[in-house]
DNA sequence: ACCTGAACACCGTTCAAGT
DNA sequence: ACCTGAACACCGTTCAAGT
């Protein structure tokens, strides 16, 4: 990449962050342009699709997510691992509101820039589900695919101003249904 | 209402409730006073709001889960009637991909069209989980505001193609913690 | 009273023209 | 190679002018 060009992408990228963290994931392209002083063909040359800029901006997280993910694999219990690592994915979702969206959308759309990075993150959370469900620490009746959907539901929940004081509460109830075993069909009373 | 215009607002919102259901809540508005024959001004002189004429699509389905409320709360095991409810609220939002956002944001928002209606739909919510909660059958960690956030996060799940599938069987274990009693801070092993 | 549609200030996206 | 910005086809929203 020729000196000029590299400058301008990580110019746009600083600028970027700054923007979609403020605004959100749909944020305007040519603000960013412009704030970033590029005329617009030259943001779409560096990230030919909106996707392609928000997985350049979520690069980072996902790869500590990555890494953590193989450290969690030996260190602690299964099941503490599998919650620590999907809090982490969640806040990294957070990071730019409204980009869970894209990340679930993604999964199944092979033609998105963002396609490899979440089916890694899908195939990294299954792997810490299946390990803590192999030790009985986990519910039986989750795969991967409801796992990410979960941190999907749970992403979008501090996505939204008005329930965001509430998400690390849900966060807590819905792990220890992860972390639970399969309730019955129906409740039962208490003892008697 | 002069009778002309009143033939204006039905015809309005039937085109909406087509293009709203195939497009979704941020369908556009241009869109659905072209599809009716009708003029900009004339829709917004009768929705105001994006909102206003979400909460007249929602109407019809609002009535008849207050009704329902009223019903269960005499009907049934308190648990039941508190997940049956539910499960008919998040259908109803999921009516309409991506209105589900606009209906929390307006809990908060007393301006907005759909502000009224959603506190009412939050109340009843809070009243059946109250009670559900006296008789033992659901968790005591959770209040009214919580038990709309997870249901804005199941509907949310129902809104995305890639989760929709999922969205069921996410249904009954949030509902299943729901009616469960609080996990301990550290999950127990299985007795041995 | 009610309706119309031009006008304004924005978008996303493409692409010919420049360096 | 890379950059620029005009051009196109859309938005949401307002409001003067019409009936």
């Amino acid at each position: 990449m020729r000196a000029d060009a590299q400058k301008n992408y990580d110019h746009l990228l600083t600028v970027a962050r700054g923007l979609v963290k403020e605004q959100g994931a749909d944020a305007s392209l040519r603000d960013v342009a412009r704030s970033a002083g590029v005329g617009l063909g030259t943001l779409y040359r560096h990230f030919p699709t909106r996707e392609a800029l928000l997985e350049a901006l979520l690069r980072q997280g996902f790869d500590e997510l990555a890494a953590k993910a193989g450290d969690l694999a030996t260190a602690s219990t299964p099941g503490e691992a599998l919650v620590a690592w999907l809090r982490d994915l969640v806040a990294c979702a957070n990071d730019y509101r409204g980009a869970i969206a894209s990340m679930v959308a993604a999964i199944e759309d092979e033609g998105s820039a963002l396609h490899t990075s979440c089916v890694t993150m899908k195939a990294a959370g299954t792997r810490l589900l299946v390990r803590a469900q192999a030790e009985g620490e986990a519910r039986s009746d989750l795969d991967g695919a409801d796992l990410f959907a979960l941190v999907g539901a749970l992403a979008w929940v501090g996505d939204q101003p008005a329930l965001a004081p509430r998400a690390d509460h849900l966060f807590d109830i819905i792990a220890s249904a992860i972390l639970a075993a399969p309730a019955p069909k129906r409740p039962s009373r208490a003892r008697r």
